[in-house]
DNA sequence: GTCTATATCATGATAGAC
DNA sequence: GTCTATCATGATATAGAC
């Protein structure tokens, strides 16, 4: 073992990960306004002056915590569509190959600690419903590119259903995993009752068949335009 | 109209509400952390000092603005599904029945602005995944009981469906509602085409549908006990 | 009940020695 | 790159005149 005259061999080039890390927990802990640049550097076993120094400002620090999470997620996200589209060969990949590729990426990230795992996943599930202006821009302009994709890709499989409609589901899903991620402890307000949060692929089986139940689900009576509301019982078709 | 000697004779009355509303209204658009009392007291035009004055705190306030919404809202869909289950006179309440009761009863709500609208089931999306502590405490209290009776009326109403599942998927239904209705905004991360906003009710006839198809999707698997975990694909069985 | 003034504290950010 | 010391600001909350 070499023991060389720097004080700290390792710190320097560490300390900007430990400050992500630790930003990373705090923030999904606590929000990021209740979140100070001195409980993060505390923890991260830092100089407060350091977030400064390494990114800037704490806006700075707070897309950085994101954008080294979801560029691997939505480049893995691409490679699986890509995959899927190039097994198809320019057919329609099925519905519910899509809506794995998309949320079964997400889950698995969510699975890996590698990646953040469960504390990141549940910040960005926190955060897709984010009052701050700057955070939902920051966050839109990363999705930008795999949402187009994705959309493409449910429209050319779902051709009967209208466009608006394929929108809000996507939507209602989106919500639905991230709430079912990020909100594993509002369940308790739901349950008492020990579910089974330890193995983490139990979730993706749990999530995976409601989201395709409701992405597939009849589609509603289109609004009735000259009256005031529908009172009749719906009547709904078939989503495909 | 009578001239009184008092400088603003409904403006003490008024303070309290003038307060609440403010807060609402703030809550939602920049959150707890991020909105101050000087904020809140601007807006609704009082001294700085009556918010301390009628409320004694900010988590206080921060209660009671929540505490005069849920207060009629949780009663409401205590009363449709008293009226349900006495309708059904011992029989279980059919599940799409007792789904609209609780969801639509607050997608109802989100429509009328005289009990908070819009605004206030933003606010309440919003708080399900709140990382604050007293605010997810004070929640689940809140919601005890209503939620005790709508576990048993579904229970009841899927005898097949394990309980556990069905727990799971009325956790999936309120993060696809919380994220439909606090997240509209949120939308434009997904399309750029003018979705209904305007249309109250559209939300509701999108969303019953997809929450509808969620629950009553086919089972998952059972986990795999033995191996890592199940590599084949999923035949699931019906839910009911 | 209302309002002004203020106490007390935590925040994000920075300057400048090392 | 790190660290100490500090600034300017804005937060919650309260004291006390009216």
């Amino acid at each position: 073992m070499v023991t060389t005259t720097v004080a700290e061999p390792r710190q320097q080039a560490d300390t900007r990960e430990r400050i992500l890390d630790a930003a990373e927990e705090l923030f999904t802990l606590y929000g990021f306004d209740g979140t100070s640049t001195r409980m993060i550097t505390s923890r991260a076993r830092v100089n407060l002056a350091s977030v400064n120094y390494h990114f800037g400002s704490k806006e700075a620090l707070i897309q950085e915590v994101f954008r080294r999470r979801l560029t691997w997620l939505n480049h893995e996200r691409l490679r699986v569509l890509d995959e899927l589209e190039r097994e198809a060969g320019g057919a329609p990949v099925k519905p519910h190959l899509i809506v794995e590729a998309f949320f079964g990426v997400a889950l698995r990230m969510a699975a890996d600690e590698q990646h953040g795992g469960h504390t990141f996943m549940r910040l960005l599930g926190r955060t897709y419903s984010e009052p701050s202006e700057f955070i939902r821009t920051f966050l839109a302009e990363e999705y930008e590119s795999v949402v187009e994709r994705f959309k493409a890709a449910l429209f050319k499989a779902l051709p009967d259903v209208p466009r608006e409609e394929i929108l809000w589901r996507f939507h209602f899903m989106l919500g639905a995993m991230a709430y079912a991620i990020s909100g594993i402890d509002a369940l308790k307000l739901l349950t008492d009752c020990q579910l089974d949060e330890n193995d983490p692929g139990a979730l993706a089986r749990r999530l995976m068949p409601f989201l395709i139940g409701g992405l597939r689900a009849p589609l509603p009576e289109p609004a009735a335009k000259p009256e005031k509301a529908v009172k009749a019982d719906k009547k709904p078709r078939q989503a495909d």
